[in-house]
RNA sequence: GAGGGUGUAGCUCAGUCGGUUAGAGCGCCAGGUUGUGGCCCUGGAGGCCGGGGGUUCGAUCCCCCUCACUCUCCCCA
């Protein structure tokens, strides 16, 4: 018979249970944060209808759909009508769109769930990949302190996971555009080849930029492309950064309004008690997207800047125009947990050596059997996570699996504690093993737990 | 879509200027220790050297093709 070699295709993440929980542990503290902030959860469909999902081709990552079909309309040779979310910001889109009735406004919802995108696999970038996704929808407006808010949950966020110190960083999308205009770079097409050129200042460094932006192309003259890099270099804290904006001998009516719209928010930021050393205004941030407007942001750790963002957003005009005549602005920002986790996989920040087990229940005696097996009942009355063993070897083999599987306890009841009427329970960790009256070890184990989690 | 790199044990990799039984470390299994993990010692299992063709007396090694994986750019999370 042949055999098929078991394999997944690449660029998808698929853990072991060490890992798994690991991986749970950094995706449940960050729903934790997004409710205390009163985010609302929801889930949308893996597969969306063609039709809803690719409303506007052109859009890189629409290039990239899995289409999908059932075998029935596949043997007729139709063309699919479904196809596999490739972000979560069409699905809301939509589901703003049609359950607009139903919704409080502003809605804010967040939304964990996996995309997938037809690309070559490579590091940090999967085909399947999960998004954690906050939005605040306003219908018609949308206050501008939402925009500070959402920085706000990062900063509480990654306090949390503890992965290093990090800086958000903001700009605005009117503040860029401005400055373009106010240069001569007239809107649409060219101001967003430019802006895309401008968001890789970072990473290619100005004179790799200054070079592109100088060639024929983009039609900047040396000393305007200058000009312009050393303005966008400008970074700091908000309030600097506004008056060097204030400052420049550049005006044009968009440009102040960005920088007004800004102020706003710098001080609500303030008023959150987000701290100054976790955020900074930074002109070169432009987001490749172009359906942002106004604020953007991207995250980096500060000990790992060639990470990239890791956490990235902005604001946006309208959400559903293409769905709905209502006028739906929106803030949202989009953690993406598959490529965060295997990054701090990779730099040893997450752990797995924790099971999801606290107690094993170990096998003296086969005679012994029904005893463990009330034992481990008892155990998980008390509220222990609880696995006892039934063909595990020697007692030794048993305590080395248990280690291994990064299990705590080891609950050993053999004929000598049947007699006493006790248990010894041993921590692996401490290597302390005490001798607990039965009755108790439920109650002693829960206490133990208690201290060393 | 464009351009690189790599395929040898479960994993990370040596190796052979082409030569007869292909190696190490880690991991795994068993034993040393008949009721106690981590350390140590001993032993063991496990490879059509990615696949096909060519050159050669002889190919894991050289050549061609192919497949797979991987990285960079593009774009993004």
């Amino acid at each position: 018979m042949d055999i098929v070699k078991a394999r997944t295709m690449p660029g998808v993440m698929e853990l072991l249970p060490g890992d798994q929980i690991a991986y749970n542990r950094v995706r449940d503290t960050i729903r934790a944060t997004f409710e205390r902030f009163g985010f609302l959860p929801i889930e949308t469909p893996v597969m969306e209808l063609v039709s809803v999902l690719l409303t506007k081709s052109g859009g890189e990552t629409e290039k990239q759909v899995y289409f999908t079909q059932s075998t029935g309309a596949r043997a007729q040779g139709k063309d699919p009508d479904l196809a596999l979310r490739f972000d979560l910001t069409v699905p809301l889109a939509r589901y703003v769109a049609e359950h607009e009735p139903d919704l409080a406004f502003p809605f804010r919802r967040y939304q964990m769930q996996r995309v997938y995108r037809g690309e070559r696999a490579q590091k940090g970038r999967y085909r399947e990949f999960e998004q954690c996704d906050i939005d605040v929808i306003g219908r018609n407006d949308l206050d501008l302190r939402f925009d500070a808010e959402i920085p706000a949950v990062i900063d509480q966020l990654f306090t949390q996971l503890d992965f290093g110190p990090f800086t958000i960083h903001m700009n605005h999308r009117k503040i860029l555009r401005g400055l373009f205009a106010a240069l001569g770079i007239e809107a649409g097409e060219r101001q967003t080849t430019v802006l895309r050129e401008v968001d890789k200042l970072d990473k290619r460094g100005r004179d790799a930029v200054l070079a592109t932006l100088s060639e024929d192309e983009y039609g900047l003259g040396g000393p305007l492309a200058d000009k312009l890099l050393t303005i966008l270099n400008t970074r700091g804290p908000g309030a600097e950064v506004l008056a060097t904006l204030r400052g420049l001998d550049v005006s044009h009516a968009l440009l102040d309004e960005g920088i007004a719209e800004m102020a706003v928010v710098v001080e609500a930021l303030k008023a959150l008690g987000v701290p100054a050393d976790h955020w900074c205004l930074n002109l070169s941030i432009a987001r490749g997207l172009d359906y942002y407007t106004g604020t953007v942001y991207e995250t980096l750790l500060d000990d790992h800047p060639e990470l990239g963002s890791i956490c990235s957003g902005g604001r946006y005009e309208n959400l559903a125009g293409h769905y709905t005549k209502s006028k739906l602005p929106g803030v949202g920002i989009s953690i993406g947990l598959t490529r965060l986790f295997s990054k701090m996989q990779e730099l040893e920040i997450v752990s797995s050596s924790d099971s999801t087990v606290q107690c094993l229940v170990a096998r003296m005696d086969p005679e012994l059997d029904h005893e463990t097996i009330a034992l481990g009942a008892e155990l998980r009355a008390a509220g222990i996570n609880t696995q006892v063993v039934f063909d595990g070897g020697k007692l030794g083999k048993q305590m080395k699996a248990a280690d291994k599987a990064g299990i705590p306890f080891v609950a050993i009841l053999g004929p000598d504690e049947l007699t006493r009427g006790s248990v010894q329970v041993k921590n692996l960790r401490s290597g302390e093993q005490q001798d607990i009256p039965r009755a108790e070890v439920g109650a002693r184990l829960l206490a133990q737990l208690g201290e060393t989690s």
